[in-house]
DNA sequence: TGTCATCTTGATAACGATTATCACTATCAA
DNA sequence: TTGATAGTGATAATCGTTATCAAGATGACA
């Protein structure tokens, strides 16, 4: 096992290895390729940048088979999924020190995404949840607005929703 | 004006005329149905069963035009477009009692969707964006998980992520 | 009431992201 | 080395939504 206690990967790329062990499939230069690529390029990775970059090596790769790979890392763990308010489908490596319940602040002008994470708000949201009788097990919790740095550019402050 | 003091439409259809009026639109037959079909709906409503409602009444609405009076509608601020798990985008009339901050419980298994609304989670998520360095003007909380009815009906709950 | 500029409509082609298909190739246990 | 099986690349297909465009409807004004 290449996961340490919290159940997260040390080695990511070994971590796959196994995982495709174990399932009977097989290794192959693409899938290292992708996989090395994608855990190169950290944040929020849309797949067409993750091809673009897996290309740089290797411009013969489909992107099919970026799609692929990217299910088997999202299936073994060690990526996460994630839809903001566009239409593509960005991957989050879950290789990370914090836990991956965390939320999502994004900049609607220049696109940063910071990561954040609250107990208290986490905790708030399963109280009304379990008033309303929901069983909580997956959330999604995106803050959209704009980073100090956008608002320094232009004319300040704008509504607040 | 056509709206009470919260801003928000007492009579929707009456809303739109207005707007159509003020913006040197044209009113029409497909506009007053779909509107129409909208409102009696209620709820959240994916496009495709707009469509099949209106149809209904009148068979040959094209789908282009339901999307088009949607958009309209969005425009108008008679109707919120949102966009849960799936890949369609769902119209919520905003001419409810509450305010249009509100958030959602989403049951997995039998799609039902509960509207809640907690002033002090938006006040903790506006906190930590203030922290953050950012300026938040729209949000997106969406809890996923099971409804009572649906945990009654099945092997008891599940994790809580 | 008729005219006419302008807006709407319906049918359908186009679109962008993702998935399915399929012939061919690579992997790996024996 | 072989053979069974999984993986790949190219591309067609899918799905929700938008763009296009010729034809039809609307409404201010004469």
């Amino acid at each position: 096992m290449v996961t340490d206690k919290g159940g997260r990967h040390r080695n990511p790329l070994a971590a796959l290895g196994e995982f495709i062990q174990k399932k009977g499939l097989k290794h192959s230069r693409q899938r290292d390729a992708i996989a090395r690529a994608f855990f190169a390029m950290g944040g929020h990775v849309p797949v067409d940048a993750l091809v673009a970059r897996v290309r740089e090596q290797d411009p013969r790769v489909s992107v099919a088979t970026v799609y692929r790979t990217m299910k088997l890392l999202a299936e073994c763990g060690l990526a996460v999924p994630r839809r903001f308010g566009e239409g593509q489908t960005r991957y989050e490596p879950s290789t990370r020190r914090h836990s991956d319940a965390h939320d999502h602040l994004i900049c609607t002008s220049c696109g940063e995404i910071v990561e954040f994470e609250s107990d208290r708000i986490s905790e708030l949201q399963l109280r009304v949840a379990r008033r309303h009788g929901f069983e909580i097990d997956r959330r999604r919790v995106e803050l959209y607005g704009r980073c100090s740095d956008c608002r320094r550019g232009t004319s300040k402050g704008e509504s607040i929703a």
